[in-house]
DNA sequence: CCTACCGATCGGTAGG
DNA sequence: CCTACCGATCGGTAGG
């Protein structure tokens, strides 16, 4: 039963990589030590060093799967859909893919931080793919105001982000229904708004 | 000379004040020792305990004045000026006063889950009476709009927090005219945003 | 304002 | 010769 052992394996590294994001989100990173995340997962920590290598190990697992699973998600979406707005849907799938991984979303910052140069740079492009679409998206929405200007672009595509990744403080475990709410309101709110958003004359002088 | 002393004991204080930020933003609060707080004053790691009795208390005064002043600041701005958009006045007072202040605004989420429960409500206090400025000016932008919809205001009004607090990530040490400039953007695509927002009809059904 | 230390606990690994 | 684990403890260093 080689197979089955092997997916023993793999669920087992699943469980670690849950319940130590959550002792990490809740204690910190560096804070938490790695008997706080054995205890969580009902394992000792000796069995922790058999599935990864050190504790900066883990922490990159945790977040290379949240972010390249966003990322997949993100890159697999179909944006040219005649009728669905492509800032809508981007929105709406950003929010329900957050759902859930609230833990995992909070150490990002200090985890990257902790991380390899080769680590980080994996993990930053993930982040950089997402971004590259936003960004296609807030283009599209306002070909003729961003083609003067991409600053202006930029500056509301990081907006978007803004209020896209601020949510769970405000409102940590949100529901479904609160996330395509919320969704709809970053996309109504960005789509109207960038009307009324004033171009710099980058040649004016 | 005991005055002298005094303001050499102030003068010291804030010293430690601005290096151990910049050092447990680096590195992280937990990860950095005190030690290396000490070293970045050039002083010893004693001497840091005579003007804190703990590491904790240190990182309290850090965030106690970085966000009492900005407290200070907004709640002293007159947002009945005739001509004067309330919304821009606000975004680009807090973009300018976060501007030198990108290690405090780091340490702002893991500062705040170490403090005793006493510190942390000082903290929010100070968080909360900004949030309620914020939230008024928001109102006051579309009052005929919000007030069949509170949810959608707060919505907003953290929408805009989002951009704001978002800005030092894709932006660090951004330049006063950077910071005008995006205070302006983010003012503008709010106040022409909210007009497409489209309320919940909560009494329906 | 420093050197010299402490109780405790850290991440990681030994033998079996 | 392998993988999957555990109780106990390693060398170093943290906050104070």
């Amino acid at each position: 039963m080689a197979r089955s052992q092997a997916k023993d394996h793999d669920d087992k590294r699943k469980t670690i990589l849950t319940a130590a994001a959550e002792v990490f989100a809740s204690r910190g990173i560096v804070g938490a030590s790695m008997n706080e995340v054995a205890q969580a997962c009902g394992i000792s920590k000796a069995n922790i060093y058999h599935y990864y290598t050190s504790k900066n190990d883990l922490v990159f697992d945790i977040l290379d799967n949240y972010l390249g699973t966003l990322r997949d998600r993100i890159c697999a979406l179909d944006l040219t859909h005649p009728t669905v707005e492509p800032l809508h849907l981007l929105t709406k799938e950003f929010l329900l893919l957050y759902e859930g991984m609230d833990n995992e979303h909070k150490i990002q910052t200090e985890g990257l931080a902790l991380l390899s140069a080769q680590q980080q740079s994996v993990l930053k492009g993930y982040q950089r793919e997402m971004v590259a679409v936003m960004d296609e998206a807030v283009r599209n929405s306002a070909p003729a105001t961003f083609e003067q200007c991409s600053t202006k672009c930029r500056q509301v595509s990081m907006s978007v982000f803004g209020m896209l990744n601020w949510f769970y403080l405000w409102q940590p475990n949100a529901t479904k229904a609160q996330r395509i709410d919320y969704a709809a309101t970053i996309a109504e709110l960005t789509l109207h708004g960038v009307k009324g958003v004033s171009i710099q004359h980058e040649q004016t002088g």
